[in-house]
RNA sequence: GCGGGGUUGCCGGAGUGGUCAAACGGGAUAGGUUUAGGCCCUAUUGGCUUAGUGCCUACGCAGGUUCGAGCCCUGUGCCCCGCACCA
């Protein structure tokens, strides 16, 4: 077996001594790849792989093709996790300290990673290492990480956000946010011990003033619609209730909700408790309706959920029946001193009509669910929802809901919820359905965080330049732009700023630091000049003074240049460089990512781009890619199957691992690095170069039609592989590009008796070392070497298709010798035969050849067996022709893909006698099916001889 | 709930209207080679079957369109991913 790390050394070397991937702006055409920067919270593992494997060999194809390709490549050090991390390894939290170790980390060093800024460090110089392990063609003096401890790209993307905030893209605002009081900071869904998924859900709190006095009570709801047939007020008997004081109104809500009141809406003054029944029996005005309503009790009430008061509207079954508990309920009645007859008069009235029910929503879907007292509580509420559900799809407001009438409901619920607020009948309030748990154990709130900012995705007129830039752009796979459609249009107010964690701090409000989402989306266009900036002592100058008008200059070319030179202390000179550098290069050509980021990071891309750069600096193409398992299940520490990319090369080598990320998988469908290929992996590979060392430029020179058909077989494989490539399928690259080349060698070598053409095998070997030398590139450096090839394969020219070497009935024909083999075995079993004497092969008559052309031919207009009879008709055939017809039309795969001629196979099959006298062990005999009176030779068809056994 | 993707042999997965179902990879079984194992080679891996190179059944389920459907349409079951301030 090949010793591929030895190998992979040598030429890990070699690239860089020679500094064969280093670029500079040429006169050659650029191709732009900008890789997705990982997080530095770790080393690179399989999943990362899996991501950059695409533009490692994109960018090792295009280079062959003859452009210049610049690769950017960065570390990714923004926002909490590497902060956390940290943290926690200060905390000597055991799994923290463990995960440390398993990348390889002495205890020793445990201490430097209790500061984050050793994290960016340590991890970018590592993944530097396993980048050039691994055989990543990139420029390394383009790398750079993130954060305000790179001071020329922290003032980068100052200078982004500045440019932002000019087009008013970035504003202050309110949010509710899911919050922790002890961490003092928001909780993620990662950040949970409890409530995953739980968001805050929008409630609007209605003001209902009380009659003869200035109270108001607040009744929370979901269903604003409902206002309209409001019928009483529900309230809970046994409760507590306080009276507040808030801008200057006084309301009465549930004493637990105070609490809330102040961390979402405003101070509160408490004024002093109230008693339930102080309220119950009297009147109330709410809005939407010019009538009074009533305040009853109710047990299923709780004060101390939502506002701790429900107004009614009778279509609701759960209301409808506790109502009937109480009509019916003498006893309290009195207690607490109701009007009978107002409560008896208490009747549902029809606001919204659901098609396929009546008036009576309530009733009906209460006799639907079958329910007979008030007191089967499941049931009533199983039929709240079904009927929530039916309203909220197919509801219409009726002509007795003024400005709502004809709305669907819920559109009336967006317009009641806006115009309620507006005009301070109501409040938004927010709420968790379920309980959520920060995972420090402390119970999580809903804060409304107000001096936070955002970035307006919301707006109406970015959303349509990013709808222009999604338009303009390639997306693979294809199907992925309808969900970047989707995202652009549902995007909304981005929260872009945390006081928490590392970047770099918002330039105009510097308490703030820029979230770790929004930083990141256009630092493609640094990327181009970073070699300057991460190395100015190279290049000497100093860069101590970058500011906006750099940024202006070199890449929006605005500003003078004088002015730029000395606020910068750059000089003229260097700032052009990098001006044409930046011109040169951008925009970038290609970018893929795990879909992961489609919802956030590449829809922002689109989106800060059209605000910054004109359009032609818009990106090109994006590739989205799915995620990566191990041995068909999802990564995970805890099941083992969690390699990083330095365990994997170290083990295996880096070709073979490479090849099996590639073969992973491809699409948006999850992949699957399967760690039993990378045995099959390393078999090929030293197959492979086995074979070229011991065949390249040893043959014979005369040249056989199997060497033809060899030669188109090649070029097949030429064009598909580059056609694969081109279309990001690099899994089918590997199969046209490798596997089919290799399985055709098979053939090729055993049809000529590994007796090859020496010119044939040469090239066949040139050409399967260049297209696999993207994806396994240290094997084919190492080929290419053994074969007397100049220079680097690395920077070889990429395999040209010449179509006019490829035939197709060249193709046909080696397929229907492989036929003719098969079915010869199938007849030999079936006849029990298990030594013939003789076989005979009778060649179809020539009549069918061009009959069958002919045929495929009118195939296309019609499937009208008498018109087909017509336009194919031979005089002399027409008994037979009818009958051919029809038994084609019944099964078209009669009909071979590509029609051949007698001659050429009576010749090949001939070539191929002595070949087949071998395979059976007997006489073989091949005759014209018109030279013979046997009956069964007038069943051979093109493509398909008789076959008779003796 | 909303949006996106998926559902094909023992497994992973090709295949988007006829040329073609199962490419390619993996696994399994039998045979050959081998001191043995590995590598490698051959055959088999949905069912049936005939003096013949075939027939039938199958692409989650049920319908439909078509001369013809894994592919198009309608309905439906199930699985995965995302739903935000988090990288």
């Amino acid at each position: 077996m090949v010793d591929f790390k030895k190998l992979e050394k040598k030429w890990q070397n070699a690239w860089e001594d020679k500094s064969t991937f280093k670029v500079e702006v040429n006169d050659k055409k650029k191709f732009y790849i900008a890789i997705v920067y990982p997080y530095m919270s770790g080393l690179l593992h399989v999943g990362h792989l899996y991501t950059y494997v695409p533009s490692e060999i994109l960018m090792r194809y295009k280079r062959m093709q003859g452009f210049n390709v610049l690769a950017k490549f960065g570390f990714h050090c923004t926002g909490s996790p590497i902060v956390t991390a940290a943290k926690k390894v200060t905390e000597k939290e055991p799994s923290q300290l463990e995960s440390l170790k398993k990348m390889g980390i002495k205890e020793s060093q445990f201490v430097d990673f209790e500061k984050p800024e050793h994290w960016v460090d340590y991890f970018s110089q590592e993944t530097l290492v396993d980048l050039s392990s691994i055989g990543f063609s990139i420029d390394a003096r383009y790398t750079f990480k993130t954060t305000s401890l790179n001071p020329p790209y922290d003032a980068f993307i100052r200078w982004q956000f500045n440019k932002l905030k000019e087009k008013g893209h970035v504003k202050k605002g309110k949010h509710p946010v899911v919050w922790c009081p002890k961490c003092n900071s928001p909780v993620g869904d990662h950040a949970r011990s409890e409530g995953e998924g739980e968001t805050p859900k929008d409630f609007i709190w209605v003001k209902f003033r009380l009659k003869d006095s200035d109270l108001i009570l607040m009744a929370g709801t979901t269903r604003p619609d409902a206002l309209y047939g409001q019928t009483h007020l529900w309230i809970d008997p046994n409760g507590k209730y306080k009276v507040v004081e808030v801008n200057d109104e006084k309301w009465v809500v549930g004493a637990d909700t105070v609490k809330k009141i102040e961390e979402q809406y405003a101070s509160v003054k408490i004024v002093g408790d109230i008693s339930p029944k102080e309220l119950i029996g009297r009147w109330a005005k709410g809005p939407l309706v010019d009538y009074d309503v009533y305040i009853v009790p109710a047990w299923f009430i709780d004060a101390s959920v939502g506002s701790g008061i429900v107004y009614s509207a009778l279509e609701d079954p759960v209301d409808l029946f506790e109502l009937k508990k109480i009509h019916s309920n003498m006893k309290m009645l009195n207690e607490y001193n109701l009007d009978k007859d107002v409560v008896a008069k208490l009747k549902p009235f029809p606001i919204i009509k659901v098609s396929g029910m009546g008036d009576n929503l309530g009733e009906e879907i209460g006799k639907e669910f079958n329910i007979t007292s008030p007191d089967e509580t499941e049931k009533v509420k199983a039929a709240k929802d079904e009927l929530n559900k039916r309203v909220f799809r197919k509801g219409v407001m009726q002509d007795n809901c003024r400005a709502c009438s004809g709305m669907t409901v819920s559109e009336c619920q967006e317009y009641l919820k806006e115009h309620l607020v507006k005009n301070g009948e109501a409040i938004m309030f927010y709420e968790f359905t379920n309980k959520v748990v920060c995972r420090c154990l402390t119970d999580a709130i809903i804060k409304m965080v107000s001096d936070q900012w955002f970035i307006e995705y919301n707006d109406p007129k970015w959303k349509k330049q990013a709808h222009e830039c999604l338009d303009k752009m390639q997306i693979f796979p294809s199907e992925t732009k309808k969900q970047f459609n989707y995202v652009i249009d549902w995007l909304n107010h981005w929260a872009c700023t945390r006081e928490f964690g590392l970047g770099t701090r918002l330039p105009w409000d510097t308490k703030w630091i820029i979230e770790s989402l929004s930083d990141s989306t256009i630092q493609m266009a640094y990327g181009t000049i970073s070699k300057y900036l991460q190395h100015p002592e190279d290049y000497d100058f100093k860069i101590d003074k970058l500011n906006d008008e750099f940024f202006d200059y070199v890449m929006l070319d605005k500003g003078d240049v004088n002015v730029v030179e000395k606020s910068t202390g750059i000089s003229k000179v260097r700032l052009n460089t990098m001006k044409t550098d930046f011109e040169y290069w951008y925009p970038f050509d290609f970018r893929n990512s795990a879909k992961d980021l489609v919802q956030n990071h590449l829809t922002f891309c689109m989106f800060n781009h059209t605000a910054i750069f004109p359009k032609k600096h818009w990106p090109k193409t994006f590739m989205v890619n799915g995620r990566v398992m191990v041995n068909n299940e999802k990564m995970s520490k805890s099941k083992g199957n969690f390699f990083t990319i330095r365990e994997l090369y170290q083990a295996h080598g880096a070709d073979v691992v490479r090849l099996t990320a590639a073969n992973a998988g491809e699409g948006i469908n999850d992949a699957n690095y399967d760690m039993a290929f990378l045995e099959t992996a390393k078999k090929k590979l030293s197959e492979l170069l086995d074979f070229a060392q011991n065949n390249y430029d040893k043959g014979r020179d005369e040249v056989l039609s199997i060497d033809n058909w060899f030669e188109s077989m090649l070029n097949k494989s030429v064009k598909e592989t580059t056609e694969n490539i081109e279309n990001m399928k690099f899994k089918s690259a590997i199969k046209t590009g490798f596997l089919d080349m290799q399985r055709n060698l098979k053939t090729y070598l055993n049809r000529t008796k590994n007796s090859p053409n020496k010119k044939m095998i040469n090239q066949f070997i040139e050409v399967q070392t260049k297209l696999l030398a993207p994806i396994t590139p240290h094997v084919c450096e190492e080929i290419w070497e053994l074969i007397g090839k100049e220079g680097m394969v690395s920077l070889a020219e990429w395999p040209t298709v010449d179509e006019s070497k490829i035939d197709e009935s060249l193709v046909e024909i080696e397929n229907i010798f492989a036929k003719v083999v098969s079915d010869i075995s199938k007849v030999l079993t079936l006849a029990k035969i298990t030594a013939p004497k003789k076989i005979t092969l009778f060649i179809s008559e020539s009549w069918k050849y061009s009959f069958f052309k002919k045929l495929k031919e009118e195939l296309d207009n019609t499937r009208n067996v008498g018109e087909l009879i017509k336009a194919t008709l031979v005089k002399g055939h027409e008994k037979d022709i009818p009958k051919l017809i029809q038994s084609i039309l019944k099964d078209s795969s009669k009909l071979p893909a590509t029609v051949t001629s007698q001659k050429q196979e009576v010749d090949a099959l001939t070539q191929e006698l002595d070949n087949l006298k071998g395979k059976f062990g007997a006489e073989v005999e091949i005759i014209k099916a018109e030279d013979s009176k046997e009956a069964k030779s007038k069943s051979a068809s093109p493509g398909k001889p008789a076959i008779l056994v003796e």
